[in-house]
RNA sequence: GGCGGCGUAGCCAAGUGGUUAAGGCAGGGGUCUGCAAAACCCCCAUUCGCCGGUUCGAAUCCGGCCGCCGCCUCCA
């Protein structure tokens, strides 16, 4: 469904208009881009992604329902929720429908009983061309009757949990609720998570501010995983706020935590078998219990992450020492970053990207190394740090090691 | 005006009644290193927007005020 900009025009259609495109193309090209940009950041994808045009008869079938219950009325085609039948009506958003009249800026319409009343199905004039027939006649469905529909549909009602933005709360998510629990008298949702709204540099994002940041353009300067450890780095129910030095600052941090992750993996090959130290073992319970009583507590994932953290000043410490550790310990160290900041997170990735350019990068790197541990032997040092400045200088970060000269990318996974 | 969220160090950000206010970034000092990098150790908020109050005790509870954000509109 397009429904209405502020000018009145159907925004996919609108869209569709200025593309030369068919509609329902619009709506397909969106939905990719916006699974692409999912992808990248790791989110998993949903098993149903349910479209509001494909679930038309469900919707009228559910106004017709709140029809003979008596919650809503029609007018001239149009059905509308009588919010005076439903008294708990503003019990999500704590508001008042006498309250709401204050604050009406609008003229009311006139086919309302009550302007606090909303559209469950709405009449359109032949020249709306997303309509379908209803029993009223040529319509679209109202502004919140498809979230009804289509979540209890695939998850049932009562449903467990119900996200979304704050700014959705009033009134979206309340006229959900009505509708829900006044055509099927049971409770809509268990638990409602509301995050805080985005802001960049202070300011709230729009595009008629012209500071929107698109996930797009921001890959191009921070790698996805690096936005994604940045709003995991701050609760959900805070407002988050974009900007270079937090960004920087989150790049950091993440790069941190992979330097120790990277270390355990690039030792597990070469460790000697032999046992987990009790000092290890316990380590790993205890910051996975911690981990796990802040996830569970309101999803607190900046707590969790400092948990991770604390771990990895561990981890670091036992690698500094002068016994190695064994391939058991190394690998049950790994698991945990595994389980925690994989599985759960999405922050540590299961391989380390190489993101070589082309066949020959490697090799040339690993000779350029080579040239520079000759150089380091007959301490020509000036030639030794040309080669490693020269190389930092195009993005790869050379470490002397008692192992041996190791090698990374700056910023991965960032898209030059 | 009403409803809701937020306000914690230079920056980001946990903590919502009780020992020394997590963690990350930046900064300072040290160890390691040929020098670096990475890593480790130490330092870095007697104080939590402001003002009152409750309490033996408050960043945490109550009242008032200030600031930012959102909603109160047929965007969903």
């Amino acid at each position: 469904m397009g429904h209405l900009l502020d000018t009145g025009e159907d925004r996919v259609l609108k869209r569709a208009k200025l593309e030369r495109l068919e509609p329902m193309e619009i709506v397909e090209k969106y939905t990719r881009s916006y699974f692409e940009d999912m992808d990248a950041l790791n989110v998993q994808r949903p098993d149903i992604s349910p479209r509001a045009s494909g679930h038309i008869p469900e919707q009228i079938e559910l106004v017709k329902i709140l029809l003979e219950k008596g919650y809503a009325y029609e007018v001239n085609g149009s059905v509308y929720f009588e919010v005076a039948k439903f008294p708990e009506y503003g019990k999500l958003s704590g508001r008042r429908v006498e309250e709401l009249l204050k604050g009406v800026r609008i003229e009311p319409n006139p086919e309302k009983k009550h302007p606090a009343d909303f559209a469950l199905w709405k009449r359109a004039e032949p020249e709306h061309i997303m309509r379908w027939p209803s029993p009223w006649g040529w319509g679209y469905p109202g502004w919140h009757i498809e979230c009804s529909v289509m979540s209890t549909k695939y998850l049932g009602q009562p449903f467990d949990i119900h996200g979304g933005g704050m700014d959705n709360i009033f009134p979206h998510h309340e006229c959900e609720i009505a509708q829900s629990e006044a055509a099927y008298g049971v409770q809509f949702v268990r638990y409602w998570m509301h995050n805080n709204m985005v802001t960049v540099e202070g300011t709230k994002m729009s595009k008629s501010l012209g500071n929107a940041i698109y996930l797009k353009d921001l890959f191009k300067r921070y790698a996805p995983l690096t936005v994604r450890f940045f709003i995991l780095n701050s609760h959900y129910r805070s407002p988050l706020d974009f900007s270079d030095e937090a960004l920087s600052a989150a790049e950091k941090g993440l790069e941190r935590l992979w330097n120790t992750v990277r270390e355990v993996r690039d030792r597990i090959p070469f460790a000697e078998t032999g046992p987990v130290p009790d000092e290890v073992k316990e380590a790993i319970e205890k910051h996975k219990a911690d981990f796990l009583t802040a996830m569970d507590d309101d999803f607190n994932t900046a707590q969790a992450l400092g948990v991770l953290f604390d771990f990895s000043k561990s981890v670091n410490t036992w690698l500094a020492r002068e016994e190695a550790l064994s391939k058991e310990t190394l690998m049950a160290i790994d698991g945990l970053y595994r389980e925690l900041g994989n599985a759960i997170l999405g922050i540590i990735p299961d391989e380390f990207p190489q993101e070589v350019r082309g066949e020959l990068e490697v090799p040339l790197i690993q000779l350029l190394i080579e040239l520079r541990q000759e150089f380091r032997q007959a301490k020509e040092w000036d030639k030794a740090d040309r080669i490693r400045e020269r190389l930092q200088e195009l993005g790869i970060i050379l470490e002397d090691t008692p192992q041996g000269t190791r090698w990374r990318r700056v910023r991965q996974g960032v898209k030059a």
